[in-house]
DNA sequence: CACTTTAGACTGACTGGTCGGTTTATTGAT
DNA sequence: ATCAATAAACCGACCAGTCAGTCTAAAGTG
């Protein structure tokens, strides 16, 4: 059948980027050579160009396609639950999850893809307010539904997306702490910070996280 | 005079160093060229090659005075605050104060520096970890003290260093929000976050916070 | 069926511009 | 005269991207 080549195709096209995967989260952008992405896909130079307009284009499909999955799982976990503080707590199980199950793609969005200079800051300028602004939100919204005080919603959504960046580039580069630990402490510090009463977080079940790595 | 001599030597040193902060801040390290530091510093190769033994070290260099500047004035004005609570008050202004005198560097550091590859993201790494230690540090004594309940102070040492990177490099990029804005939300959120009573985060005075940006 | 033709997938040797670093010459202070 | 400091032409390794060509399988043809 038709459906032969073009699935072959595709496996190439697949085995490229996740070498790429591979090899960026490892080296960072610069000190990736195309030809290491050649080598580690097990390809050749003419099947990566065949495929992809360039090396800078690999690595902004990667992002790309992180964080569209990243922002899909957050909503639907977030829309799946009821009332604001459990839904700040799916959605950073959600984060944890998905960065954990993606560690590669994590540490690429999370480190490798800053600090590259004009053409890609504004992309990662762009994605980070657009998390921010979905943090935002659901912020507002419990605001608005008054299960917390007025405040600055705007910069405490920055602020809660550094800290679990932070948090999690740090568990993503050496394995430490572990996820279980760090959901409890950072939901009870989140939640804490924006005035939510200490009887509703202990109201919270310790859910259990699990974390699966996956390839991509 | 001798001095003379080491003076403007000294001066030149200093103008390939101011420059190189202008550029880098801008550009970031890879797409920085070292002739356009020789162009904005108004020397020549000569001299920057005179003074540095290369493009990395002048870049190492930048990182590592800065973080020697932002942890003794970080220590320094902790010591002189009594009590857990208006030490890290006290920190936090600190940090935003020292991070918009020296917006280049604070880009340098917080950006530029992220994402460049095995050689510098070992000291990334180790930089984070100093800092989050030094936090940590303060919030295992306010801990000791009874002045918060006891917690897991390595995780929240990091989130508070991730939520503060986060909201300055959104500071530093677009000039928004502004600072006071920014330390009376963030101090409010990270204190009610480790469990400090209400009534003494109230107690705090809105110190005025002054941002006189330096070149160096 | 045998055969030519066409198209898509892929290969890897090659290239040409770029840029960190070096060298050599010049200046100027003591 | 001597030597630190500076200038700027120069070098050459490196590597993203190119391209002429190969291979395989499907489509067209008689």
């Amino acid at each position: 059948m038709q459906s032969d080549i073009s699935d072959k195709a595709k496996a190439t096209r697949k085995r490229i980027l996740d070498a790429a995967i591979r090899v960026f989260a490892h080296k960072g952008f610069h000190d990736t050579r195309v030809d290491e992405i050649v080598e580690e896909s097990g390809s050749s130079k003419g099947a990566v160009y065949f495929y992809f307009p360039g090396k800078q284009q690999i690595f902004l499909a990667l992002i790309d396609e992180f964080a569209d999955l990243l922002e899909r799982r957050l909503t639907e976990a977030v829309d799946q639950e009821q009332g604001g503080v459990r839904k700040v707590n799916a959605a950073l199980k959600t984060c944890l999850e998905t960065f954990g199950r993606y560690r590669g793609l994590a540490k690429i969005f999370l480190i490798q893809a800053v600090g590259l200079g004009a053409a890609f800051e504004e992309k990662r300028s762009e994605l980070h307010q657009r998390f921010a602004n979905l943090i935002k939100c659901y912020l507002d919204q419990a605001v608005a539904d008054e299960e917390i005080p007025p405040i600055d919603t705007e910069v405490v959504a920055f602020a809660w997306m550094g800290a679990i960046n932070e948090v999690v580039i740090r568990w993503v580069h050496t394995g430490e702490p572990e996820p279980a630990r760090v959901l409890l402490t950072l939901r009870a510090m989140l939640l804490r910070g924006i005035g939510v009463p200490e009887t509703d977080i202990a109201g919270l079940a310790i859910t259990p996280i699990e974390i699966v790595e996956k390839s991509s």
